[in-house]
RNA sequence: GGGCGCAUAGCUCAGCUGGUUCAGAGCACCUGCCUUACAAGCAGGGGGUCGGGGGUUCGAAUCCCUCUGCGCCCA
């Protein structure tokens, strides 16, 4: 069999995904073997695959896949999210560009139609995309936050939260969306600096011509809802104007000045207009002060009919703006404008400015809901990675908010609440909330006590709920848990570990905690995992406008996944921005590469019975030895890395591993001389450990692993890398790969010397070492000589009394080897050279005297530490001792 | 304005509960090699007083304070 001297990923990738599915492994039932679960953050419906999802769903697969090959019963759960206002807007766009329609020309029952027809045909591609990852997802389990099942659970608990009293309607200042006519949450509001203008506005004292208050506002069209100016009762400018009234410019209607400790002095005359209705702050104010509220925009941004200066009615809120102008210098009331920068809020949807607006929303009340979800994270029920997430999740949830949970979209749970048709929309007394039409008609004929009422006197919410409304309930609903309690919900949940970017703390990981304690009665997650984001070189966070992404399945296409796998999690830290950099790819590419040569490698040795003489047997029987202990250690550490989520480290310690002490050490101290066999005992050996190492490295490369693992033995059906379990650590043999991390370093220095002294690779050299306990300790290993020899390339390895003479010398630990080297010595050079390091010895000597001189330290700090010292100390004597004896030769 | 976090090699970052087996990794750089697994490679090397200052300690990159410079969240 040939084998390209390059690993060629495409078709084994799909080879193998193909294999795994089919072969039903990635399914899961409830069985008698401990549950891993993990639900994956459901992507968008609309979504294609990028950076993040990568990043995040390779940390999902590695979790489960080391889990499935620590014997659990691995379950991940796929999905997608119907993210209302996005895909609203796909759908509004693809009915007008491809057939033509408007929304308005749409009932709502014909839109949603299209919009179901539009989810099946173009939604999901992320799931298939996901598989080209490697995903080992349960796909039979696939759900959809607008499958039947899970639309009535959303429907189910917005009643029973109403019945609890944990819902309610009420008018708030939510942030609007003119352009989409929603609401939107704090966290759908993009705040960045924009240019913007001050406008510097005089309102006259009522009765006077001239004297008055001038105030600054960005936004002067909002002067006609304005109901008060406060200032700051400390501010003696303006101590004796409270109480008086001012005069609105232009519509001359008189409002009292106020005081109100949230003026800010400093900002711009340190006087505040007060207009409830268009910003949260002056709402408050107004609160407190009990002034009316004059709302005098329109859901389409425009100024309204409360407006009391007609010629403006009717103009969109920056038309308005520009008007205000002329309007204010005319009438003498503008004292100036000045450029500033402020924070504009923008939708993140529609980009258009946001602006603050009283209206009648459905709110899910925080307080009761939060208290546990908080506990929860305090008490590390759910533990935190990185643990210092818990900061910014205590800061939000100590401060939290009602929570308005109703959308102005179709698309979406529309919200169960009726009203009675005979009563005006903004003053609805009677308010039904019942998980179907039926059950709130009879709540309407009770409330009523008129038995005739009918379907047709009552009216649903045009409202859908918030996409996190329905969110909030994945880990629950995706497993049956509210129609069927006691069904596998039981098994699966709490699911194990929720892997997560940290900027949807609040959005979503919140909020299922609180779903959590409210309809399990306990934690939906024991671990969340945060992601970083993935960022560009320059840190910029990866975005479709900037374009400054790279096309996800392009890098899948042209690297294979295992090497963009390798590539996002070689420097992943949990918590950390990733800044991506297709040279992490590159890295994965190479390794890839340096496994698939290895492969070929021990493919093509011939074997032999027996090793060619007792010294080979030795040497390749202390690699083995040392291999396999090394192994133990290496594999203690990767799974200290799994229960503290450092994968990216884990990795890393295998890849080191692999590449230097198996590829570079081992299987260079193994490999038979040109034309040479193999003993057949090292070889099975050799193959042993390199399926051990392909199973180690399985969750994080999975398709190279599999395809190696295949490769290096027939394997039976079914015998599959992917099903094996995951090799154990074990106890090391300290003492054996202590001493072969001496005999690397001697084999190391050999190597330098050769490079300094330009001394050819292959020529072979002799090489003695002064004789002492701890050299005859090390050459006493049985193969250890023999292993230094081939791998220093020398052609003689003694113990000596003296030193040879015409050689160079190096040191190493404690004992001194001499190489002989047919070349005249430079004196000068070498004296300087071993003068630096006696020089050096010395001073750390000092230092280690001084630390054992001081009786506090000897007295103080740990027996183990102080040993330590003196260990050090005695090894730096015997450095030095050789060093002086060198340069004393060297003189003569 | 309130809160959180970060500053370690040219770059990107590790460094968990204080003790030279912690001053590391990868990339970049320098030197020498097309050695019959791999030039997407091999062998070797240089480079950081761990942002400044102070403190606690026998001992601090690691704990505390402070200054400086960044970043993020909330308002």
């Amino acid at each position: 069999m040939e084998l390209s001297s390059r690993y060629n990923p495409s078709d084994i990738e799909s080879r193998w995904y193909a294999h795994w599915e089919k072969s039903g492994y990635f399914h899961s039932v409830p069985d008698d073997r401990e549950p891993f679960t993990i639900v994956i953050p459901p992507p968008n419906v609309t979504g294609v695959l990028h950076m993040g999802h990568m990043l995040n769903n390779t940390i999902q697969d590695i979790l489960i896949r080391k889990a499935r090959l620590d014997g659990k019963n691995a379950c991940w759960v796929p999905g997608t999210d119907h993210a209302s206002i996005a895909t609203e807007a796909k759908v509004v766009r693809w009915l007008r560009e491809e057939k033509k329609l408007r929304k308005a020309d749409l009932t709502r029952e014909q839109f949603m139609e299209y919009a179901y027809q539009w989810k099946d045909k173009y939604g999901g591609i992320i799931l298939q995309q996901l598989r080209r990852l490697g995903a080992s997802c349960d796909w039979s389990r696939t759900a959809f936050t607008m499958d039947k099942g899970y639309y009535e659970d959303c429907i189910q608990v917005f009643a029973d939260l109403f019945q609890k009293g944990k819902l309610y309607r009420g008018l708030r200042m939510v942030n609007w969306d003119p352009e989409a006519k929603t609401v939107l949450s704090n966290e759908e509001v993009l705040y960045n600096e924009e240019q913007a203008q001050l406008f510097y506005i005089k309102y006259l004292l009522e009765g006077s011509d001239s004297e008055g208050i001038v105030l600054a506002t960005q936004r002067p069209e909002t002067i006609f809802a304005d109901v008060a100016v406060a200032v700051n009762p400390k501010d003696p400018r303006y101590r004796n104007l409270v109480g008086k009234n001012v005069r609105i410019p232009l519509i001359d209607r008189a409002v009292p000045v106020i005081s109100d400790d949230y003026v800010d002095i400093e900002f711009g005359t340190g006087a505040l207009k007060i207009t409830p209705a268009h910003d949260p702050n002056d709402y408050e104010i107004g609160q407190r002060h009990q002034l009316p509220v004059i709302d005098s925009l329109d859901d389409e941004g425009r100024l309204n009919d409360q407006c009391a200066y007609k010629p403006l009615v009717g103009l969109d809120r920056f038309e308005a703006r520009k008007r205000m102008k002329p309007l204010l210098e005319e009438s003498g009331h503008l004292v100036k404008l000045e450029d500033y920068v402020t924070k504009i809020g923008r939708s993140e949807r529609t980009n258009s400015v946001v602006e603050p607006k009283l209206s009648l929303q459905w709110f899910v009340r925080m307080s009761d809901l939060g208290a546990p979800a908080l506990k929860a994270v305090l008490d590390r029920e759910i533990q935190f990675y990185p643990d210092n997430f818990q900061n910014l999740y205590r800061n939000w949830m100590e401060n939290l908010r009602d929570w308005c949970i109703s959308r102005q979209l179709w698309w979406g749970q529309r919200i169960p609440a009726w009203y009675l048709r005979s009563e005006s929309m903004n003053q609805e007394t009677h308010v039904f909330v019942a998980p179907n039409a039926e059950e709130a008609l009879a709540q309407a004929r009770a409330a009523t006590g008129n038995a005739q009422l009918g379907p047709g006197d009552l009216r649903q919410d045009e409202d859908v709920l918030d996409t996190w409304a329905s969110s909030w309930l994945w880990p629950i609903s995706v497993f049956d848990g509210f129609r069927q309690p006691d069904g596998e919900i039981r098994y699966y949940y709490p699911t194990s570990v929720l892997v997560t970017g940290w900027d949807i703390i609040f959005f979503w990981v919140a909020r299922m905690i609180m779903a959590g304690y409210e309809y399990q009665g306990q934690r939906p997650f024991r671990a969340v995992y945060f992601t970083g984001m993935v960022r560009d070189k320059q840190r910029r966070k990866m975005s479709k406008s900037l374009g400054n992404s790279p096309d996800a399945l392009k890098l899948l296409d042209d690297y294979g996944a295992d090497s963009v796998r390798y590539g996002l999690m070689s420097s992943a830290a949990a918590g950390n921005d990733i800044l991506f950099d297709e040279k992490l790819c590159e890295n994965g590419r190479n390794f890839c590469n340096k496994l698939w040569n290895a492969l070929r490698l021990v493919k093509g040795w011939q074997r032999s019975e027996q090793a060619e003489n007792e010294a080979e047997a030795r040497k390749n029987g202390l690699a083995v030895r040392w291999m396999r202990e090394k192994f133990k250690q290496v594999l203690a550490d990767v799974e200290s890395d799994f229960n503290n989520f450092r994968l990216s480290e884990g990795l890393l310690t295998l890849y080191g591993f692999i590449w230097d002490d198996f590829c570079s050490w081992y299987l260079e101290m193994i490999k038979p001389g040109f034309e040479n066999p193999i003993d057949q005992a090292t070889y099975e050996a050799t193959l042993d450990l390199y399926s051990d190492l392909m199973v180690a490295l399985h969750p994080f490369m999975p398709f190279i692993t599999e395809e190696i693992w295949h490769q290096l033995r027939e394997r039976a059906p079914g015998d599959d890398c992917m099903l094996q379990a995951y090799p154990a650590p074990g106890q090391p043999d300290e003492a054996l790969i202590g001493q072969m991390e001496e005999a690397k370093e001697v084999v190391a220095k050999v190597r330098d010397l050769r490079n300094q002294n330009q001394v050819k690779p292959r020529e072979a050299l002799k090489m003695a070492v002064q004789t002492s306990a701890s050299a005859s300790a090390l050459f006493e290993r049985e193969g250890l000589r023999e292993m230094v020899m081939k791998l220093a390339v020398l052609s003689e390895l003694t113990l000596t009394g003296s030193e040879p003479p015409g050689s160079k010398s190096f040191i190493c630990g404690t004992d001194k080897f001499y190489i002989e080297i047919n070349q005249a010595l430079d004196v000068a050079a070498e004296s300087a050279k071993l003068q630096a390091e006696l020089d050096y010895q010395r001073g750390f000597l000092r230092s280690i005297e001084a630390k054992l001189g001081n009786e506090r330290f000897v007295s103080g700090a740990p027996a183990a530490v102080v040993e330590n010292e003196r260990q050090k100390q005695a090894d730096a004597l015997a450095r030095i001792r050789i060093l002086e004896e060198s340069l004393e030769k060297l003189r003569r």
